[in-house]
RNA sequence: GCGGGCGUGGCGGAAUGGCAGACGCGCUGGUCUUAGGAACCAGUGGUUCACCCGUGCAGGUUCGAGUCCUGUCGCCCGCACCA
């Protein structure tokens, strides 16, 4: 028989969904595992051929799994509220919705035909009202508990889009979506308190079976550092704390550093005899957009305050305090002791401005570069910290500055807190309004969900003000506390906010009284396997675990983590070896590629490519190779004679149910297809197989290409599903050979190979080299010094 | 600058410290064909061809190194004045 995709494609996808083949039922008889991907966001262009490989790869890990016996959940969603689809409204005036709709039926229809196990029973949308009922739910849970708060800010602002932006959402100081330049707006936001769950965010990935780099980045991201607040008095009579990591240095501070925004500055205005000169550097520090402020990294600038000076706790020397924008205001306290022996910026700095640089760790040379190394150096100048290691020393000025009261240890995050508010019409209202008498009140959880109004025009205003403020009728309401006149809350959440828990309601997609049924979250949760990107790491990933954590500690969740294991997949590029790019004419289509080589020849290819986890171009020339070996698998039907086994084949199949079996679970599906490949090669070679051998086979490819397998087996007489069968299982034994051949070398070159028995003992392995005519001529008349001997691998024969 | 990763044929890529280049693409030759951009068969790292040389480069450990160690060069990704 051959492969008919166009017919063949279609007609099993069909079988299955009238079979209700794939949708998860909650069966405690069997083991459960929630197998996930991210979900897609609808977006106006359709599928991008990225979108099957993480598609493809959970899909053949969620069949294997169904056909070792596991009650699966595999499901898929559609993250669909968003600034692509707002856009699109605006320039072609049609309602959001009405563009989410289509743009989520083009997708249903394009992934279809990819023909993934998903349980499309419990498919999710993240604008339906149904489910933002309960985005609204959780937030108003954060506002009880106090880690929602409004709070006036300077926030990063994108000028195109006029959209605030958390700070995962500045990449390289541009706006990570549309790439313009991202500026500094002070505006009023709601505001979640992430950075009360960093230490446990930290923490709890130890254990977690998530890929290094994910781990990794999630920790340099919260960015932990420990060190010690510092009070220094100042001339002014005001206290300046500062915040160190390298307290041991302490008595090296030779002046004080305090961000532009800081509030003493201002308060100390008539005692600076150069405010005008201070007051002109703070200005054009907050103009500066975060992206001049990265790329003038080298070249420090500051002001010195003129008339106020700041005092050293340890030793009572006056010391200089400059402003400067390489002290953040929002790290820290946003103050510094500036330490320009072991600094390097401190020293970039006190070069420029030529202030004193005073070694307190000996081990470099000061004068000419910062000191920084906190391994070797042995402390000096800092009286009772002499002689000591820089690790002793931190211990004891932390130990002496709290005895004195001027000190505390101290631990900080990089991690900011959450920017929760959007200015725009295409996301989950904020169920709060503001009322004169009560202040921001939540509304009554049984009147949720708080739906968005029909507006006209969903473009935001220049000033920054969300669409939705001009819905008069809907912003002008009553307070739910006492009944007075109210205004409800006109920004919307951001995207992220949907995308935080969704993997929650798939356990309980329907259910009209909670997020989900308990017994179903204790059922289902955690997720036993998650993929994603890599660009998600610090957004949603972060964002995800917070709320989950968060739904932990009010009783919601049973597990303290949402997801056991992570991965995250390559890139696939262009066949340039560019990022895929309408701009760069380099786009390959996944529907053309489907009418070409069929639903299993695309899916095949994407798995065959190259490592998972690795980028890899495209290329229109390799999928033939993937096609091909369809149709030769097709073509095994002629060969099919008898039942039973085949001596010949016998070992190669337990070692290739060994060798796919073992590949999925640790997503190297290039060499399973290899292996499958190779298996169809030496079939071809016998020349014939059994009918119970190829129904082994096409149940191995089934997880990879289900498609043409189910035919094959159909084609054999079976009546069965396929995709609901069995796993094939093998016997360790008979996936080795009874005899092997083994390379013999000499002195470390190979000089030939010998077929011994397979238990042979090392010494006749030994032997049978020796007596090999290719292995004589290079021992004869020689000394041998040593012999090794490895089972199964070789011999090493070392003369002399 | 810091963190992570990667350098293997013409290409995508394989190799628990044990026969480098599995598998696929491409290429060469052949079979069959009116035809071949189809299918099938054979071959395919280099070479001065029983030797020898080959995993970015230079060393080291080892009986044995693509794999481990040290140094070095190059590329990719993330973060980037976080005190």
């Amino acid at each position: 028989m051959r492969y008919e995709y166009n017919t063949i494609d279609k007609k099993w996808q069909k079988k299955w969904e009238e079979a209700h083949a794939f949708e998860a039922k909650t069966d405690t008889s069997k083991p459960k595992y929630f197998a996930l991907v991210e979900f897609p966001y609808p977006s106006g262009q359709g599928l991008h051929i990225g979108h099957p490989r993480p598609y493809t790869a959970m899909d053949i890990i969620s069949r294997k799994k169904r056909m070792q016996g596991y009650n699966v959940l595999f499901p898929l969603g559609w993250d669909a509220f968003g600034l692509p689809t707002e856009n699109y409204a605006i320039k072609h005036q049609i309602h959001p919705a009405i563009v989410t709709k289509n743009n989520i039926a083009h997708f249903t229809e394009q992934i279809k035909a990819l023909g993934l196990s998903f349980d499309w029973s419990r498919e999710i949308d993240t604008t339906d009202p149904s489910y933002y009922k309960w985005t609204q739910w959780i937030f108003l849970q954060l506002f009880k508990k106090g880690l929602a708060y409004k709070k006036e800010m300077a926030v990063n602002f994108c000028t195109s889009c006029k959209v605030v932006l958390a700070n995962e959402e500045v990449v390289g100081g541009v706006c990570e979506r549309c790439g313009s330049e991202v500026v500094r707006k002070v505006k009023s936001q709601w505001m979640l308190k992430i950075t009360e769950y960093a230490e446990r965010l930290i923490n709890d990935l130890e254990g977690l079976d998530f890929i290094e780099r994910v781990k990794t980045q999630e920790i340099n991201w919260i960015g932990r550092s420990e060190g010690a607040e510092v009070r220094f008095a100042t001339t002014a009579g005001d206290d300046v704390i500062v915040y160190t990591t390298r307290p041991d240095t302490l008595f090296g501070a030779t002046y004080m550093v305090v961000a532009p925004e800081h509030e003493l500055v201002t308060k100390w205005k008539d005692q600076l005899k150069n405010f005008d000169e201070v007051e002109a550097y703070r200005e054009e520090a907050a103009r500066k957009s975060d992206f001049e402020r990265t790329e003038l990294v080298k070249d420090k600038t500051g002001v010195r305050l003129d008339g106020v000076e700041a005092i050293n706790p340890v030793n009572g020397r006056q010391i200089p305090i400059f402003i400067s924008d390489y002290v953040l205001s929002t790290y820290g306290t946003g103050a510094i002791m500036a330490v320009p022996a072991h600094d390097t910026r401190d020293w970039e700095f006190a070069k420029k401005f030529d202030l004193p640089i005073i070694e307190v760790v000996a081990g470099g040379d000061v004068q000419n570069e910062a000191f920084t190394d906190v391994e070797t150096g042995i402390m000096t100048n800092s009286e009772f910290l002499n002689g000591l290691e820089v690790k002793d020393a931190k211990a004891k000025i932390i130990e002496f500055l709290t005895e004195k009261g001027i000190g505390v240890k101290k631990v900080n995050y990089k991690l900011r807190d959450w920017v929760f508010s959007r200015q725009r019409y295409w996301g989950e209202p904020v169920p709060l309004v503001n009322c004169e008498k009560c202040g921001w009140v939540a509304l009554p959880e049984e009147t949720l969900p708080l739906t968005l109004p029909e507006i006209e025009r969903f473009e935001p205003t220049d000033d920054g003000e969300s669409p939705l403020s001009k819905a008069t009728d809907w912003v002008n309401t009553t307070c739910p506390c006492c009944g007075g006149p109210a205004k409800r809350e006109t920004d919307t959440m951001p995207n992220w906010a949907g995308s935080s828990w969704y993997f929650l309601r798939y356990c309980d997609p329907h259910n009209n009284d909670a997020l989900a049924a308990k017994e179903a979250l204790d059922y289902w949760m955690p997720v036993d396997w998650y993929n994603g990107g890599m660009e998600h790491v610090t957004l949603h990933l972060l964002y995800s675990r917070f709320w989950a954590k968060f739904l932990y500690d009010i009783g919601v969740l049973s597990c303290k983590e949402p997801y056991l294991k992570r991965t995250a997949h390559g890139m696939i590029l262009g066949e340039n070896g560019e990022k895929m790019s309408k701009s760069r004419g380099n786009v390959i289509n996944p529907e053309v590629v489907i009418a070409e080589y069929g639903a299993d020849g695309l899916r095949l290819y994407e798995m065959f490519i190259g490592d998972f986890e690795k980028s890899a171009p495209w290329s229109q020339a390799s999928i033939k190779g993937c096609k091909r070996f369809i149709d030769r698998v097709a073509g095994l039907t002629d060969l099919v004679k008898g039942e039973g086994v085949t001596q010949k084949l016998e070992s190669s199949f337990h070692k290739t149910i060994k060798k796919v079996t073992e590949d999925i679970d640790s997503m190297k599906f290039n060499t399973a297809i290899a292996a499958m490949m190779s298996l169809v090669n030496e079939i071809y070679e016998v020349g014939t197989l059994t009918r119970d051998e190829l129904r082994t086979l096409i149940t191995l490819l089934c997880p990879f290409a289900p498609h043409i397998s189910e035919e094959v087996n159909e084609f054999l007489g079976y009546t069965d599903i396929l995709s609901l069968a069995a796993w094939p299982t093998y016997d360790e034994a008979k996936t080795k050979d009874d005899t092997v051949e083994i390379a013999v070398q000499v002195c470390g070159k190979l000089r030939g190979t010998v077929v011994v028995a397979a238990n042979a003992t090392r010494e006749e392995m030994i032997a049978a080299a020796k007596a090999d005519e290719k292995i004589k001529p290079f021992i004869d008349g020689k000394t041998v010094i040593k012999e090794i001997a490895v089972p199964g691998k070789l011999v090493n024969i070392v003369v002399k």
